[in-house]
DNA sequence: TGCGGATATCCACAAAAGCGTATACCCTAT
DNA sequence: ATAGGGTATACGCTTTTGTGGATATCCGCA
């Protein structure tokens, strides 16, 4: 079933092959972004800096244990780091880039709003 | 049920609110890179420049419908662009956002390889 | 050592996303 | 007008993802 994708002619720089892992890789490292709680996390996270499960949890209004799994998530993926303080676990944005993704998708949705909206309503996409 | 999210403390700036739409929104969004085929074909798209459906097809290696279900998708967003040439389809980058988002994420997935990698292995993530 | 706040893990179920396939549509050329 | 390449839509099905909730673990303190 791989052969199917050699098949392909020589396009300049297509990702077949060995590199049909990496995308699949790199969907699943971008479908941190693309959950309302995680993604959440994130926004909170840029923006306050520093914080503890129990205020994102409060912040962001879910049951405390899905909000620890997705943040489990993040970290493991290298978007945020974890740090305890006596009880607490005080999470933060570990790579920058990751506000960098923030900002742009930010400006992509602010001009698409009408349309991604729509979406929703239509679950066509 | 949303006064359990009103509840949150005077933190700078949460997602609280009408915010919870937007975050919704901006999640949905992000779900257009989080797909192996979506995502193979912004790759193919910000590599080779405008591309037919045809040649999509034949790079990606999916099913045809599959990949013309998931254009729609990148367009109705605001990723891609389409334009009629004859009895083809060619679809174009429509927003240079998305090129940084594909940057940023490649250079985080670079540095995280091992655990994302992992991640796939366990399905704890 | 035992208690309580804070966080993490686990599991069965419901929702959703992706998939394969059949088929319809659009355009060009004969 | 019709045939055929190229593209889009529709639908039932399977797999994945997210969810709710019970429970376990870790920590500081009495």
């Amino acid at each position: 079933m791989t052969d199917k994708l050699r098949e392909a002619p020589p396009l300049a720089e297509i990702p077949v092959g060995r590199e049909v892992r990496e995308v699949r890789l790199l969907a699943k490292l971008l479908d941190g972004f693309a959950n309302p709680i995680r993604l959440s996390a994130l926004l909170l996270l840029s923006r306050n800096g520093e914080m503890s499960v129990g205020k994102l949890v409060e912040a962001i209004g879910a049951p405390q244990p899905r909000v620890s799994d997705h943040l489990r998530c993040l970290a493991w993926c290298g978007y945020v780091r974890a740090r305890r303080e006596g009880s607490n676990m005080l999470y933060s944005i570990a790579d920058e880039r990751v506000l960098g993704v923030l900002e742009l998708s930010e400006g992509i949705l602010a001009d698409n709003l009408e349309r991604v909206e729509a979406c929703e309503v239509t679950k066509d996409c």
